[in-house]
DNA sequence: CCGCATCCTACCGGATACTG
DNA sequence: CAGTATCCGGTAGGATGCGG
């Protein structure tokens, strides 16, 4: 048996709004808000989509506290340039706070903000996802 | 007033599981069970982050029925060949069933299976996050 | 030492044209 | 209609260097 383990009936699964639900709920909005619903999804997956990004996320949402550069460096494996990037971005996005120290060693903290960790239960769903199939 | 309108109290912006009980839940599989896990998030992580993937699959996660290529196509504003190339994947992952049939003019749909429609509440998450908030 | 910026290379994704 | 073939530009990745 090397396959997904039988679960004992994981909770949350199937936590978060139905379909119809959450078409229901965006029946409530003008059009107007509809549309900046629309360019704001967009932007979000435009942003997810991009490679590493939701890894980055992930970290983040699974640890407790601010990381660092060379943390997320090793425990992601993904090349200095490119986290540097995905940092500046998601700064940028505000969901992430950079804070520098001034001290020897230098010490640079990112640590997520209330946009974000509204974000993470995302991610929590994606880790029960994969308790339960594979891929 | 074009930034988001005060949202009347959307429900289920907190859904899932929290950091806590997800690292809890982490904590009840033993370490093989785990290394699986670990492996199933980053690949599910590495094809949900390739451009699009996200945008595809949100597509089918608020559609009703199947989806055909040429209505992905223009409703995504997306090349043919990664369109292509996304829906092989998606495929390959049992995430989409694709059906031909037979016919002039030929006929393609696909479909997300049960694996995918259990993804398919992270999507709606994330629009109810753009209900909050801005990027 | 740590956090990045730079340079270069390889690959991936976009546009277009074309076929079953 | 549903893709493939081809070409090309952008972007990620690896190595390296350097400032703080």
């Amino acid at each position: 048996m090397t396959g997904p383990t039988d679960p004992p009936d994981v909770p949350g699964l199937s936590a978060g709004l139905s379909r119809e639900e959450a078409l229901a709920l965006r029946e409530s909005f003008d059009p107007d808000e509809r549309e900046r619903i629309d360019e704001t999804v967009a932007a979000l997956l435009d942003l997810l989509g991009k490679a590493h990004t939701m890894a980055v996320l992930s970290a983040f949402a699974f640890a407790d506290g601010p990381l660092r550069f060379s943390g997320l460096e090793s425990q992601l494996d993904i090349a200095p340039n490119t986290l540097s990037t995905r940092l500046q971005e998601l700064t940028a996005a505000e969901l992430l706070e950079r804070t520098a120290y001034d001290e020897v060693p230098p010490r640079v903290e990112y640590t997520p903000t209330e946009k974000a960790e509204s974000l993470f239960p995302v991610f929590a769903h994606l880790h029960h996802w994969a308790i339960e199939y594979d891929l």
